[in-house]
RNA sequence: GGUACCCUGGCCGAGUGGUUAGGCAGCGGUCUGCAAAACCGUGAACAGCAGUUCGAAUCUGCUGGGUACCUCCA
């Protein structure tokens, strides 16, 4: 098996990734806190670990992949008057928490499986790990890293600094911390504005409540992860993702929690994705300045020129580095259209290249391959591994146009490129096929080419340009190539 | 204020000491009744200053500009 290499967030370097169970990967990510929909924030860290996923799979590795719901225990600000986003908007809305749950959840499984990533092997709720998650706690009580305040329960990051160093996946240390703190409002219960809330008695109009020994409440934000991490990839796992934006507090939180109640981290590589930022500065709900991945896809947003298909999402994504920021702009956004529209025209041409018997074997073939496997490998840098495909689109256009030839061989190590990498592992889906556009519709309009082609041959151009000019104000775009006429809604 | 990161050609974006990143746009060409599309080819950059080095976009320092985290955020 190929080595692949991994930047850990932990250890600020590039490590050679040696998974804890030779040949297995448990993978979990944060995922989303349903009181909103989905932007193209949240398309970043969903595509990069999808092709994480996808890539380990191809590679051989077999992958249980975790991303959680956040459904209860996210409050807007750490205060002790903090309202919980769910419970917040189901005021507003005059809803259930859980239909909130129930409507933003559905919706943002809609938005990844337009973006094309493939499910997680298990997705679960914090509301439906009360039991584990009042179990974690107590595990930290019983090591003296809590303490119980008027029915809540918080960690004791001091106590737990004494010990453990608090902050070194942040790469923080809590003197700096202390000595730069803000003072925030209400935090009466807690000993240091540093401890966080590991369970959180309720108002008594709170809904979202569960019994508890500490009190009718709910569990803080950072221990879900903590306890379904270890619910379904054991108390060691390897590979914790995320947004960089969770690195502070909540993934420090988690690793404190995991160390507090068993002595150890428990996670072998953490890895986060950077932010997608507009005119250069984060997208983020609390800015207010995000573009949901509906609006992307219809065009519906005042800043945006025109509508951008999933895959031109996807493509505009893989073309950065995960590490890396990326700008948004629609200039850019059409600058990956095409590039993609380019790269999924040479996917469907590769299967029909004509291959030449005893055509010389093309080195640069080999090389390609090499070259999107090692950057493949290398922490993921899907913008190189595309920077080879598109040589590979050069090669099969080239051979296409009758430019150069192929032989059968390289034929197939081209085929078997753009099916497994372009298509398996970065999933970029062909949105153009014309499959589903009904057998009715297609044979309409071939019907109409036809009568347009004999026109053409008649060299009546003035009723070929009209079919064109009438299917065009229909949405039919019409090109003439060499082997006929193809269209495209 | 603390900590970290970034500044690459018109735009996006790779690249950690010596060789072409790549995409889009531009330009030149092929194809075409025309148009669009498509295809091929191609010029162009490393914020500024100083230093280390035979050699720096890549290392060091300073200056300027920007961002992120420190409160919720993918």
């Amino acid at each position: 098996m190929r080595e692949f290499i991994l930047y850990n967030t932990l250890s600020r370097k590039k490590e050679v990734f040696v998974p804890l169970t030779p040949g297995v990967v448990g993978l979990y990510v944060c995922g989303p806190t349903v009181y909103g929909d989905a932007h193209l924030g949240h398309a970043r860290p969903g595509i990069t670990y999808d092709v994480l996923v996808r890539l380990f799979r191809h590679l051989g590795y077999k992958v249980r992949y975790v991303r959680n719901i956040t459904d209860v225990g996210h409050l807007e600000n750490d205060s002790d008057t903090g309202e919980d986003k769910i419970a917040r908007k189901a005021r507003l809305e005059q809803l259930e928490p859980m239909e909130i749950v129930q409507h933003y959840t559905i919706r943002y499984h809609e938005a990844m499986k337009l973006l094309n990533t493939l499910p997680p092997s298990i997705e679960p709720r914090a509301s439906g790990h009360i039991i584990e998650q009042i179990s974690l706690i107590g595990e930290i009580l019983n090591k003296g890293f809590a303490y119980e305040n008027n029915g809540s329960v918080y960690f004791d990051v001091e106590a737990y600094n004494n010990i453990y160093p608090y902050g070194i996946l942040s790469g923080r240390l809590l003197e700096d911390m202390q000595s730069n703190s803000r003072t925030l409002e209400g935090q009466e219960d807690k000993k240091s504005s540093f401890d966080f809330a590991l369970w959180k008695k309720a108002a008594p109009e709170h809904i979202m409540k569960w019994p508890s020994p500490w009190s009718e409440g709910f569990p803080g934000w950072h221990l879900e992860c903590s306890a379904m991490s270890a619910k379904y990839l054991g108390d060691n796992f390897d590979i914790h993702g995320g947004g960089i934006d969770l690195l502070f507090p909540h993934h420090e939180c988690e690793l404190a929690q995991n160390t507090a109640a068993r002595g150890k981290g428990g996670v072998k590589y953490w890895m986060h994705n950077n932010m997608i930022t507009i005119n250069g500065q984060k997208m983020g709900k609390s800015l207010s300045n995000f573009i949901t991945l509906e609006e992307l896809f219809t065009g519906s947003h005042k800043i945006l020129d025109q509508s951008y298909s999933p895959m031109t999402i996807r493509f505009f994504i893989l073309q950065a580095h995960y590490r890396s920021t990326l700008d948004f702009s629609n200039e850019a956004l059409q600058a990956a259209e095409k590039g993609l529209k380019r790269m999924m025209q040479a996917s469907r041409d590769v299967c029909n290249l004509a291959h030449s018997y005893g055509a010389e074997s093309l080195t640069e073939i080999k090389e390609i391959k090499e070259g999107i496997y090692s950057a493949l490998c290398d922490d993921m840098n899907t913008p190189i591994a595309l920077a080879h495909l598109f040589e590979a689109v050069r090669i099969v256009n080239q051979v296409k146009e009758k430019q150069s030839k192929i032989n059968s061989e390289d034929k197939e190590t081209l085929v078997k490129l753009f099916e497994e990498i372009v298509g398996g592992v970065l999933g970029l889906a062909d949105e153009q096929s014309q499959s589903n556009t009904g057998d009715v519709l297609n044979g309409v309009i071939n019907i109409i080419l036809d009568i347009r082609k004999q026109a053409k041959a008649n060299k009546n151009f003035a009723a070929s340009d009209h079919i064109r000019d009438q299917l065009n104000s229909l949405g039919i775009q019409i090109k003439d190539t060499k082997e006929g006429t193809d269209w495209s809604l």
